[in-house]
DNA sequence: GAGTGGTCTAGACCACTCA
DNA sequence: GAGTGGTCTAGACCACTCC
């Protein structure tokens, strides 16, 4: 060919274009990509890959023989990371800090126990404890541990290594339900982290399982200004 | 070479292998594509798609010059599902139902046009509108939709079709860039949303691309009651 | 400057699936 | 059977970044 070559994200932001601007419809067929490849003057190998980009952010289907078609309703969603809070405050540059509040094996109150499937006053290890960036109180963490399935945790003090961190080293987990909403800060909490009592509060609940077996239900309390930002 | 084409899928999983069996350790350099090519008996390309997936994961990180290194401590991720809000209300089984407060063309303000990567004063569609739940406020909505991409919306009133039903319908979107965090309600948001001013609201800020161009950027706010939970 | 990853080409064969 | 996407190769040149 003459002149530049051509780049596979040159074609795919021209076939995004056209499917934004509804030149290929919704539902409709596109061209296959050797018509594609002598139009856009590229290797079909080029084309390939910028239809696999498209294929892969949901904007086409394709399959063989049939051809590549546009989805004429993207499914959406958004994908959030689950960070150590030690990693996540060090990414920002500051330093961290542990501080444990409680530790203790009680019985379940009914909705902790009601979400982690487990009998309601049954005994299970509870802790509560503090992290901090650059000595600032950045989030309080209430947890409960299912010592029925991490029994490691009963010998463990977390006075110096933060659940969060232990778990992840010695409980790995395979699905995690999250959910996040804000409220008003109860007085301990507002003491706890430094905010007026009723201030905005931002809060995660994470649920982990490892395949059936619940591992552990924190709940993480922010103070009102935390962003809590999907992958880029 | 003799004997079958090594596929990029099995060159992938040995290598997610040897670093999940810590064959190559967490952190520490991995051989260059040229000498994995040599050693899996592949072209340097196959290896290259192994390797890209790998990163595209999570597991390994990729710099020029520099080479490719095992990712210490890989991040897990949840899923949010992005609903309309009209879905979101119906699937609790209540009545949908719309108001539009205002809609203008107005010059881009300095965080909107850095965000959306476009100029500062640009003009583009700014439109305010409040989503109701069996009568009661459910979100308030302040948006901007780059005219520049969808064009379409400039004829649309939005007195009748909510902005995010008209933008799924008309503009897809690849990408999705989400921001959630709690706040204190506004004046204005607290008349609108019917809440005290200066309680918790519950913030979601959403930035949409088709491939590398911003379509909308809206701002969602919620009674601090909201939750917003992952796929199960 | 040099080493490493990033991308493109031209050609080939394979694999799936529709008719 | 035949059309379309999926993948692999061998070679080339480019682009970034470290030294």
């Amino acid at each position: 060919m003459s002149g530049r070559r051509v780049s596979f994200r040159a074609i795919r932001d021209e076939m995004a274009r056209r499917i934004g601007q509804r030149e290929w419809a919704p539902g409709a067929l596109i061209p296959a990509e050797e018509a594609l490849a002598r139009e856009f003057g590229a290797a079909r190998a080029t084309v390939n890959r910028a239809l696999q980009e498209l294929a892969r952010s949901g904007l086409i289907e394709r399959k063989r023989k049939a051809g590549t078609r546009v989805v004429p309703h993207p499914v959406r969603e958004a994908r959030f990371a689950i960070p150590l809070v030690r990693q996540e405050i060090e990414a920002r540059g500051q330093t961290y800090h542990y501080r444990l509040l409680s530790r203790a094996e009680e019985g379940l109150p009914e909705a902790v126990a009601a979400r982690m499937k487990l009998k309601t006053g049954s005994v299970r290890l509870h802790v509560r404890a503090l992290h901090l960036a650059d000595g600032a109180p950045y989030q309080y963490e209430d947890r409960w541990i299912n010592t029925g399935a991490v029994p490691g945790a009963r010998a463990e003090s977390f006075e110096v290594v933060s659940p969060n961190e232990w778990l992840v080293a010695k409980a790995p987990f395979s699905e995690a339900d999250l959910t996040v909403f804000a409220d008003a800060a109860t007085e301990e909490e507002a003491r706890l982290l430094n905010v007026a009592s009723g201030a905005p509060v931002f809060v995660v609940e994470r649920l982990t399982w490892l395949v059936e077996k619940p591992i552990t239900l924190v709940r993480m309390v922010h103070p009102g200004t935390h962003r809590m930002v999907s992958r880029l």
